[in-house]
DNA sequence: CTTAAATTTTAGACACGTCTAAAAAATAGT
DNA sequence: ACTATTTTTTAGACGTGTCTAAAATTTAAG
């Protein structure tokens, strides 16, 4: 990443992280009410903030057209993410917090401004290439490295296995719900069936047998085997 | 430390820091100039700012007369200096940062927002009782843990010998001349002679001999041998 | 003890990021 | 195509933390 002559606020890199999360999820282009929800403020707030943004070229912006993130923007963002990913992995790995525990704390470290410190480390945790949920951790340049296969669980067919690669990690409790049925990266998950009626999935751990709401199964992400 | 209803800004944070560290090594009662100064910033956004946290029983503070800690702010000034001292010691021993590289790097993280996070990290370190320019790190109490014998090198005698044990950690600059000289903490040094006429010492070092003006002498402390 | 100098506080202003309420533009329904 | 509704923007306000300039208070000097 190269360094920014202007630094930006907490609040500025926060909606940027936004911009770039919605973008990659939903539509390319973001509206400002969509936004406003996810920050949890008001969409007038949102304007000004898209106009600031804008005036500093970090977004595309035009009155009643949504916004984008310029690439300017984007290396930004991805900063970002980058950061708040290797200092999950530090608390997960290193200090032994829960991964349902570390969004909160890493919400706060990202914002820490120096490349050295998150390029040593990086170093440090050995070069990860995911966080604790499985989200990959973009380089010191802002790209991904190879990003391996991930298929959410609710769009396999009966029958399919693989390695659980990957959660969403929205809410705590989604998190320790998959703690108190024991599930991890790297679990071995076969479909047993899709229930119809209401897109339920019938699942084979290790140990047990399991059933998934759709909902839960859209959110936990494998890579099957051999396809 | 108990955790606080109303959680500070950054800006208080620093402010209540400030306060606490000049309230160690000057007068006990502090003055809206020489704060300011040390903030970098002009007295009546200090007096504002004396209003406010006086409000929050934060500081005593009486017009025309000087600042200091309450009991409630000086816990939160050792909380704050609590984690600038571990994250110093996890950016030197962790990370490889050179003692004249981490003040600025722990003064964002000192503000991250997490007892459990501060109190793990100060178990992964190991519990140390100083930071890397020897200076104490208090428990999650706000105690220090049985302060070592330090004595300024330019107030000991002639012929006195002894350990470092903690240098000033103001200026990168100065420790940088001393890692130049092969200065640590745990070196072993000896006064050969002070010169009276300008104040300056000479010193035996380990391979050498080196002679430190007055301003360099008071910048460093030594646990002198048997007294 | 009275004035001069320094310090400290007040008053008024501004940038930031937020809000509410009202206006403007886009979208949908008929 | 013309309302009605939703979305989005503008206008005006507020709290935080800062500033400059002016007033108040304390301290120092004669």
């Amino acid at each position: 990443m190269q360094l920014e002559k202007r630094q930006l606020s907490q609040s500025e890199e926060n909606y940027i992280k936004a911009i770039y999360a919605l973008s990659e999820t939903c539509e390319d282009t973001i509206s400002t009410n969509l936004l406003a929800e996810r920050m949890s403020t008001k969409a007038s707030s949102v304007t000004d903030m898209l106009r600031k943004l804008t005036d500093k070229e970090l977004l595309t912006y035009q009155k009643y057209q949504g916004c984008g993130l310029t690439p300017k923007g984007r290396t930004i963002a991805l900063s970002i993410v980058r950061k708040h990913r290797l200092w999950e992995v530090f608390l997960v790995d290193k200090l032994q917090f829960g991964w349902d525990e570390v969004h909160e704390i890493a919400e706060q470290l990202e914002h820490i401004q120096s490349t050295q410190l998150t390029n040593r480390l990086e170093a440090f945790l050995g070069y990860p290439k995911v966080d604790p949920h499985g989200d990959p951790i973009p380089n010191d340049e802002g790209v991904f490295d190879t990003p391996a296969v991930r298929v959410s669980l609710a769009s396999c067919e009966t029958g399919s296995k693989g390695i659980v690669m990957g959660v969403e990690d929205g809410s705590p409790e989604f998190l320790q719900y998959l703690n108190k049925i024991d599930l991890k990266l790297g679990s071995e998950v076969e479909i047993l069936e899709k229930l119809s009626f209401d897109g339920s999935l019938l699942i084979a751990m290790e140990k047990r047998t399991i059933q998934f709401s759709h909902v839960v199964a859209a959110r936990i992400f494998i890579q099957p085997y051999q396809s």
